[in-house]
RNA sequence: GCUCCUGUCGUCUAGCCUGGCCUAGGACACCGCCCUUUCAAGGCGGCGACACGGGUUCAAAUCCCGUCGGGAGCGCCA
C-alpha cells in the first residue's frame, strides 16, 4: 500500500433509513476519493446495541449505491483491514484498553450515573461547563483493582490534560482551538463492559489507516477527545474535515416534518440517483464555472473540499427537483421509459408483462409528458389524464363548455366526421377541425375547448396534437387499464349529452 | 449556562485569504412579458443581499474589536 494514498471512511450507525444529511457526508467522502484516487472505507457502526438492526446495515448500504456510490473496502466487500462492523471488533479495542490502563493514560472510574448527573446539574446552576471532576483519577490501580475483582462496577476513563489549549487544523473550517480546561475525562468504556463511540472511532481510524476524516460538523466538539485519545495511543492523527449541518426551511435539524428526509423515499419519489447525487454536492459546495447540472464524473473533476462552505445548509426541494427536470431531459427516451416503468406499473397503468409494442408506446408517451414533470411520481399522475376518462367528474365550468351552444354543435359534428375515419391522426385532426369551424361556425376556445373536454374528460392538459395519436395508438394495446379510443370517447359523450 | 462553529438576495452560493476591477456575479424560487386552442414546459426580462455598531485605511463585503442572530457540543448516545 502506498504511504501516501489518501483513505477515507464513511461510518453510519444502523439505526435507521439513510438520511439526506448522512448521503451528503457519504458522498463527499466519495468524492474525495475518487478525485484523489484514494479508497473509501464503509464501516458501520454498530455498538450502541440497543438502537442498532443488521435490516438497517442492509438497507444503508442498498441506498448508498442506489445514489452511485461504490467502496473499496467494507462489511459487504472485505478488506484488508476487516472486520469492518464495530460489534466485530470488540477483542481489538479491549486489547487497547489494556495497554492505555497498563500505561496509566486511562483509569477505572467507580462514580456512578446518579452521581455524575448530579455533578453535571450542579456545574450547570454554577453557570459552568459540566466537567467531570476527576474524582477517580488518583486511585491506585492495585485499589481500583480490588474494587472491580469484589464486582464494583466501573467504566474507563481516558486520563486528559485538563488544562491548557489544543488545537487542530480543519480541511474547511481552518485553525480551531480548545481551552482543555472544559473537556474532562471522557468515557472510554462503558461499565457494561462495551467501549464507547468516541474511542473506538479513534482506534478503527487508526487500523485502517484513514487519512482524512470527513464527517459532519456535530462531531468539531468532539475531536478535542478523539485526538486526545490518539496522543496516548501513541497513534498518528489524521485530517479532519468538518461539514456544515443541513437544515429545513425553518433552520431547525432537517427532519422528517419538512418532507422527505430518507434517500430511499427520494428513489420512490421518482428522483433520480444522478440528480440527487447533483443535488446533494451542491449543497456547501458551488462549481467553479457556474455549471451547475453536472454528472458524477464531473463533479468528481471540479469538486475542491477546501471550498466547502462553513456555513449550514437549508434543503431545498425545489431546487432538487429543478435539478432532477435536467437529469431526466438528458436521458434517451428508452431511458426515460425504463424509469418510468416501474412507477407506472405500480399505479396500474401498465402491465408487468411489457410486449414491445407496449414499449414503444410507453416511450411515446413518456417522450409526450416527461416535459411537465418534476418528479416520476408526478409523472405517474400524469398519465391519468391518458387513461381516466370519467365524465362524472366533471368540473363545472367543463360540463358548461360541452353544453354550450358551440360546444354541443362542435362534438355532434366531431363525431361524425370521426365515424367516416379510418386512422385519426394529427394531420387528419387537423383537417377536420377546419371542416368543424366551417359547419358550425366556432372557432378558437369555442371550438378547441369542447374538443378537449369532449376527449381527455378534462378542461387542461396535454396539447391536443400529441393527446390524439398517443390514445389512438395505446387504444389497440392490452392494459390493466382499457385505454378508451378518441370515437369510444366521443359515443360517451355523446351519450352524455343526450341525457 | 459554558465552550466551539457560523452569519452575502426568500434559498444554494461566487467574491473574503492576497482591501480598490463590486454599480456585489450566477443558480433555484417569485413576478412580468413572449410563445400558445388549455395547463405546463421553454425563451426573454424584472425584483432581490454584504446581520448591526465601532475602528484601521485615501479606499472595507473583504482586515480588527464588540453586539446580536443561527447551529452544534458539554452522555457510561452515535
Amino acid at each position: 500500500m502506498n504511504e501516501d494514498q489518501v483513505r477515507v471512511r464513511f461510518a453510519p450507525s444502523p439505526t435507521g433509513l439513510l438520511h439526506v444529511g448522512n448521503a451528503r457526508t457519504a458522498l463527499f467522502n466519495w468524492l474525495f476519493a475518487r478525485q484523489r484516487q484514494g479508497v473509501l472505507v464503509l464501516r458501520v457502526e454498530d455498538t450502541d446495541v440497543e438502537r442498532s438492526a443488521p435490516e438497517y446495515a442492509q438497507k444503508l448500504i442498498e441506498d448508498l449505491r442506489w445514489l452511485g456510490l461504490d467502496w473499496e473496502e467494507g462489511p459487504d466487500v472485505g478488506g484488508a483491514f476487516g472486520p469492518y462492523q464495530q460489534s466485530a471488533r470488540l477483542e481489538t479495542y479491549a486489547s487497547h484498553t489494556q495497554t492505555l490502563l497498563e500505561g496509566g493514560q486511562a483509569y477505572h472510574c467507580f462514580c456512578t450515573p446518579e452521581e455524575l448527573d448530579q455533578e453535571r446539574q450542579r456545574a450547570l446552576a454554577a453557570g459552568k461547563t459540566p466537567v467531570y471532576s476527576g474524582r477517580c483519577r488518583s486511585l491506585p490501580r492495585d485499589a481500583a483493582q480490588e474494587r472491580i475483582a469484589s464486582g464494583e462496577a466501573a467504566c474507563v476513563r481516558l486520563r486528559t490534560p485538563g488544562q491548557g489549549e489544543l488545537g487542530f487544523n480543519d480541511l474547511v473550517r481552518g485553525a480551531v482551538t480548545f481551552d482543555l480546561a472544559v473537556v474532562g475525562d471522557p468515557v472510554l468504556v462503558r461499565s457494561s463492559g462495551l467501549p464507547a463511540y468516541n474511542y473506538v472511532v479513534v482506534i478503527d481510524d487508526v487500523l485502517m489507516r484513514i487519512t482524512h476524516v470527513i464527517r459532519g460538523e456535530d462531531h468539531l466538539a468532539n475531536t478535542v477527545r478523539q485526538i486526545l485519545t490518539y496522543q496516548a495511543l501513541d497513534y498518528p492523527v489524521p485530517q479532519f474535515a468538518h461539514l456544515s449541518m443541513v437544515m429545513g426551511e425553518d433552520n431547525s435539524r432537517l427532519s422528517k416534518r419538512h418532507g422527505a428526509t430518507a434517500v430511499h423515499q427520494f428513489a420512490q419519489d421518482g428522483v433520480l440517483a444522478s440528480a440527487l447525487f447533483n443535488y446533494l454536492a451542491l449543497l456547501g459546495w458551488a462549481p467553479p464555472d457556474g455549471n451547475e447540472v453536472l454528472e458524477q464524473s464531473e463533479l468528481v473533476r471540479l469538486f475542491d473540499l477546501k471550498k466547502v462552505s462553513r456555513s449550514a445548509a437549508i434543503f431545498d426541494y425545489g431546487k432538487l427537483h429543478w435539478l432532477n427536470r435536467q437529469h431526466i431531459k438528458r436521458l434517451s427516451g428508452r431511458a426515460q421509459a425504463e424509469e418510468a416503468l416501474p412507477h407506472l406499473q405500480e399505479a396500474g397503468y401498465l402491465p408487468r408483462e411489457m410486449t414491445d409494442a407496449h414499449w414503444s408506446w410507453l416511450e411515446g408517451a413518456v417522450a409526450a409528458l416527461i416535459e411537465r414533470v418534476d418528479t416520476f411520481a408526478d409523472l405517474k399522475d400524469s398519465f391519468a389524464q391518458v387513461f381516466d376518462f370519467s365524465l362524472e367528474e366533471l368540473g363545472e365550468e367543463e360540463r358548461s363548455d360541452l353544453r354550450s351552444e358551440c360546444g354541443g354543435k362542435v362534438i355532434r359534428s366531431f363525431a361524425g366526421l370521426l365515424a367516416g375515419i379510418e386512422q385519426l391522426d394529427y394531420a387528419a385532426f387537423a383537417e377536420m377541425t377546419k371542416t368543424i369551424k366551417e359547419e358550425t361556425g366556432c372557432k378558437g376556445r369555442d371550438l378547441f375547448h369542447p374538443l378537449r373536454v369532449a376527449l381527455t374528460a378534462r378542461g387542461s392538459g396535454l396539447d391536443l396534437d400529441k393527446f390524439i395519436p398517443l390514445v389512438e395508438s395505446g387504444a389497440g394495446l392490452d392494459f390493466p387499464i382499457p385505454l378508451k379510443s378518441c370515437s369510444e370517447r366521443c359515443e360517451a359523450v355523446m351519450a352524455y349529452l343526450d341525457k
